[in-house]
DNA sequence: CTAATTTTATGCGAATTAGTACAAAATTAT
DNA sequence: ATAATTTTGTACTAATTCGCATAAAATTAG
């Protein structure tokens, strides 16, 4: 098997703004300028560009970094994380405590990688739909595949759906972790300004009426969202989920 | 000191509709037919009804269950289920361990009656807004003060403002804990019901009009609570959060 | 082939956890 | 006063927790 070593989690910082990489420090083996191709890919992809510059001397790593946080993700997702144990951890991702706690440092710091995979995945997914460009889409269609995109998220994890993540876990810790709080505002701020912009944006194209606020929309938007993934943990149907953003997107955007 | 026992857990389920006061039996010592007078007071002074019929034998209780279920629930709200131990739990109450057991049960349970008197508290501060009677009030007018009621309650009870008990906490744990899930979609549902029949009562005397869809108005409205109640937990101040209210009402029942 | 380096694997240790046994204390009933 | 009953308080147990120490394994450098 050959080894590849990777700046896997100082990459994703830098892509989702305001995080800082705290916790274990991560060793850049080598500077690379980023390059276009780089740039847009997903983290494993770098991890390979990276790996032809430079190898590792040890013995090479067993695991793939990206698919242990997967892995960890998906239990802390479902337990939360005060419930979730380190025992829990390594037996869902294959890798023994010492190897978790000198590739992902304790348990505060994988959480937040895991998290902040979660958050890179549906940025990137929302990157793609939230534009206002083309001529024949309008912003309840847009909305729309926005509201497809976060019931996927919230329902499609697990048999059982898992809800929004951050709401359902980082909530419960953020009085008692500090970084964990301020990842959570992050995520509310970067919200904000997507929906924001993107309405802001919309009006001035004179796709919504010149006398509704953008602030206030992206609030009903984010609500809504909001609503989809608490119901989505109590054990709301993706029908009935599907349902709830026909009913309001009508009211907000016409039927 | 005079003993009281009052069947104080089994009063506030049937209070509540929906909820089975599951985990430990709670001894009615004398069923009494509920008066009038009894029916509409707080748990406390139930206690002192009940009291007078049927006084306690043995040594008597030293603490008041509605305080200890109040300190409680303090700590729940602020640490989270899972993080809140038994020690931190017998500190905030003054009761000791092998007491609570004997009066509240198993963590689980005890948590379940501290949300249950969280939710009663808003429940009965609610039936009181939420009606759609007097020719003077708006509808908008009325949400505006629920919503006042939400933001006193998500942050008012401490310094660092707590958000909402039940997304904060036991959306965290619903997965892994059936009794709290039912809890969950019980709130959920007389939320629903709540706002559904309001709307649908203020569409039928004219204070909305009649193209707008009561199921979606409510689905508006608790997602905006929903939003509310994130956001006090992730620090956002009281003025924040109001203006976020006049915002959105002003957009969904005009400025 | 040997040294250097990095990861893996077993297993430990100190601390914390939830729940309970048991005796002492405080009350009512007779 | 004595018995019956219920709560309190101390202390315990068995299990689980997180984080790490240490040695073996797997690779590269020279």
């Amino acid at each position: 098997m050959v080894h590849y070593r990777a700046d896997v989690w100082s990459k994703a910082s830098s892509q989702s703004d305001g995080i800082k990489s705290d916790g274990i420090e991560v060793e850049a083996e080598l500077e690379l300028p980023e390059t276009a191709e780089c740039a847009g890919k997903a983290v494993d992809d770098a991890a390979c560009a990276y790996a032809r510059v430079s190898r590792a001397r040890g013995r090479p790593r067993a695991y793939d970094p990206g698919e242990v946080l997967d892995k960890a993700l998906k239990v802390f997702w479902q337990k939360g994380f005060a419930a979730t144990s380190l025992d829990d951890l390594v037996e869902a991702t294959g890798v023994n405590r010492p190897s978790l706690y000198a590739g992902f440092g304790d348990k505060e710091s994988l959480y937040l990688k895991a998290m902040q995979r979660y958050r890179a995945r549906t940025d990137s997914q929302l990157d793609a739909v939230l534009t206002c460009s083309g001529q024949n889409d309008t912003v309840r269609s847009i909305i729309r595949r926005y509201f497809d995109i976060m019931i996927d998220t919230y329902t499609g994890e697990a048999e059982h759906p898992l809800g929004c993540a951050f709401m359902c876990t980082a909530l419960n810790e953020a009085p008692q972790h500090e970084s964990i709080l301020e990842m959570l505002q992050n995520t509310i701020d970067q919200f904000d300004n997507r929906f924001e912009t993107f309405f802001a944006q919309a009006r001035d194209l004179g796709f919504i009426r010149q006398d509704q606020d953008p602030k206030a929309l992206s609030q009903m938007i984010i609500g809504l969202t909001a609503n989809l993934g608490v119901r989505a943990r109590a054990g709301a149907s993706r029908e009935t989920l599907q349902d709830m953003v026909r009913g309001t997107t009508a009211l907000l955007f016409g039927a």
